[in-house]
DNA sequence: CTCTGTGCAAAGCGTTTGCAAACGA
DNA sequence: TCGTTTGCAAACGCTTTGCACAGAG
């Protein structure tokens, strides 16, 4: 169990123990929905508002302290910001996991061919992981 | 303009003129949100519910006649099924095109590292466009 | 002490549903 | 003709807002 209240404030968001509970969760599943965030508030702070979820939410990522990966057929989850990676969707258990790969040879033929300054790159591979099959 | 009751018909839906418009725009479009479709149809079909464009879409949608792109920040577009490719978003005017790009090494890597297997790529590049630098 | 965050209730907005009439094949 | 689609209105579900009170710094 980390103590998130610097990250936070590095961040401009004050260590409230709301925030602190989200840091954590998210920490712990790595990915997570509005529902199971809410779901496990709940236990902590039983009288928690989804208001509140949703207001941290749109502040973390405001300030980048959390973002969000948009998934094929299914809600968004959201995870800590750390080092650029890829994502992993298992179609069957909707599990999602990072994966570190190297993308730069396919950024600069995107370069080249499009004559696009690319700023940020979004991939989701989706299909069917080791446990599933 | 081409005529899409065949493609339609292929994807076993029935040649309404309201679909035949929806396919028309996208085609003419290559990507379109929601609203602009609404917008659009609303010129040629005073009367047209939104319902309806939703339902159309959800229907092409379950039967591969289109495809959903999750766009980072910013509402889905919707573009006509074609060969698998990836996505070029500008921040600035909102764009979205298509670019074929190279990814088998890329998926090879993924299928090495993560005992995973991939049967979809979502790939969205954000940055700025030549015509907004 | 001051300003920000929380919880609640209500409002807002995009999407879906049920139904009767219209339409495609 | 028969089953599907359309348009409308209402319902729905997720997200946001306004406000009074509580809490962080």
């Amino acid at each position: 169990m980390i103590n998130f209240t610097d990250e936070l404030r590095v961040h401009n968001l004050k260590a409230t123990p709301q925030r602190l509970a989200i840091s954590d969760a998210m920490f712990t599943h790595r990915h997570i929905n509005i529902d199971a965030l809410y779901t496990i508030m709940l236990k902590k702070f039983n009288s928690i508002s989804l208001a509140t979820i949703y207001k941290n939410i749109n502040l973390m990522l405001q300030n980048s302290f959390i973002q969000e990966v948009k998934i094929p057929n299914n809600k968004s989850v959201y995870e800590l910001t750390k080092k650029v990676h890829s994502h992993l969707v298992c179609q069957t258990c909707n599990e999602v996991s990072d994966i570190d790969l190297e993308l730069q040879t396919v950024l600069d033929e995107a370069q080249a061919q499009s004559d696009f300054l690319v700023s940020k790159t979004d991939l989701v591979l989706s299909g069917i992981c080791k446990k599933c099959r």
